[in-house]
DNA sequence: TATTACGTGTTATAACATAACGTTTTCAGT
DNA sequence: ACTGAAAACGTTATGTTATAACACGTAATA
């Protein structure tokens, strides 16, 4: 239980498959599209997509865009803060890129602490125009 | 559609119904949650909800919860930050208090600029536990 | 080897959201 | 008032996302 991201624990056979499918792909998929696309391989229901991606992001291998209900692999580099997870999303298109920051990671605790809340994990999702749509 | 913050427009019936159940609860309500509260005020399908719920949100006048997939009255003060919105929830006792922060919103620009990417609106929710739950 | 923890496979169903269609209402321009 | 365009409405059907419940398998361990 007690992974570092980018030190995964061995994956089992389901969540290899949907790790592998979630970084081949260029930008987020959902459940149902992996599920289609690994049906070759032998997956036939939603849960066990939804039981792999629950583990891989438990160990940070992979994030949920809320705003998307749609998965991608965790890009962060190493040694960037682990609390804050934030994402840009084109919406010309549908880049999604992850940003992590230190600097807004202390702001949101700030923020968060100046209203008596305790901050655990934040969720950051920016949409707009990419660089290329500009 | 040039609506400002808490100057709302007309509203229609259906439109009035959602409102005033999003402004009577003490928290987010599903789409659905609120339809089952409706139906003795004779509405009856998903999308009459759905549709006002996309108007209210248009207006600025209630908010989505990606994360929770529902919907909360928008209780941000008058004259602050239209494109910043943010949420702390309380993952004990579901709380859910909106936050407006000028500062916040500036330096999500300015991360976002340094990345290239025109920030157009931010989707901000914090998880942890609130004051009262600590 | 029994226990415990975890992962798997399957069926069924719950929960969230929109497509498509036709009708009604609203309202500005004549 | 009349009319045409835009917006809202009502309804049925369907699409999409997610989980409940239960039985079985497997691997580590004490």
């Amino acid at each position: 239980m007690d992974h570092f991201p980018h030190t995964p624990p061995n994956l089992t056979k389901n969540q290899s498959m949907v790790m592998k499918a979630l970084s081949k792909a260029s930008g987020p998929l959902s459940a149902y599209t992996i599920l289609d696309q690994l049906r070759s391989k032998g997956l036939r229901a939603p849960l066990q997509v939804y039981r792999a991606l629950d583990k891989l992001v438990e160990y940070g291998m992979a994030h949920r865009l809320e705003s998307m209900n749609a998965f991608v692999v965790c890009r962060h580099p190493d040694g960037e803060s682990e609390s804050m997870v934030a994402f840009t999303i084109c919406e010309s298109c549908g880049e999604v890129t992850e940003i992590s920051n230190d600097g807004l990671d202390s702001q949101l605790h700030k923020l968060a602490g100046s209203a008596g809340f305790d901050l655990k994990k934040s969720m950051v999702e920016l949409f707009g125009q990419c660089d290329a749509c500009t």
